[in-house]
DNA sequence: ATCAACAGTTCCGAATTTCTGAACTACGGA
DNA sequence: TCCGTAGTTCAGAAATTCGGAACTGTTGAT
């Protein structure tokens, strides 16, 4: 199993986090994920309550969301925690991440800063 | 040829605004039309400097565009006019398009108001 | 009217990307 | 050691993207 890729701050490039958050069933994981404190792992954001991801599918979604720099993910005994980079990508593209999650009708409440 | 179909604006989605905008070409284009007043026509954006973009992936750009809600384009005798929705677009989604121009780098003048 | 030039669209085949079932890897517990 | 669980990788089918070539529709000249 290859080691995990996390792209630097300053390599996180516009159009993968617009690639990224482009898929709806990736915006539901990705404002899943902002949602809870601790990270989150594959399988406890596979259920979208219309469709079960695959597995393999999922494995991708991760995999897209991790090198596009929108979040970390950590291998943790059997199972990967998940964490986003709202914080660092806020700093780096100020309003984008909030505003998306706004579109969408998503944005949790953890987020809702004044 | 068929004419132009132009999403209302209550069915514009997300997601197809974060797809036509992922595009680094597609996005030049936005932004170029964004900061021109009168709006532009294809072959007048069609040269990026490092390339120019051939003609049947420009009218594919454009339709890209214009379906998702980002343009709205009209035929003028033989060429095409178009030019963004992004008042409306600020409407429905507060803040989207000016937080997306800004990452990339290519907020036009006209749209940095206060 | 006919023709030529021009702006943009449509068509279609090649190349790339996406999707997902099946096989596989890695870790932890009995 | 063997099993179960979490997630990854592989591979082929399906869908999408790209762009050259042919086409449509408009304007202006003869």
């Amino acid at each position: 199993m290859r080691p995990f890729f996390h792209p630097a701050l300053e390599d996180i490039k516009p159009d993968a986090i617009l690639y990224a958050l482009s898929d709806p069933e990736r915006v539901a994981i990705f404002a899943k994920l902002a949602g809870t404190a601790c990270g989150g792992t594959c399988s406890a954001l596979a259920d979208l309550g219309d469709r079960v991801i695959p597995k393999s599918s999922l494995s991708n979604h991760f995999k897209v969301l991790r090198e596009s720099g929108l979040i970390r993910s950590e291998r943790q005994g059997v199972e990967m925690r998940n964490q986003t980079r709202c914080a660092e990508l806020d700093e780096r593209f100020p309003g984008l991440v909030r505003a998306i999650l706004t579109a969408y009708g998503q944005l949790p409440e953890q987020l809702k800063t004044g």
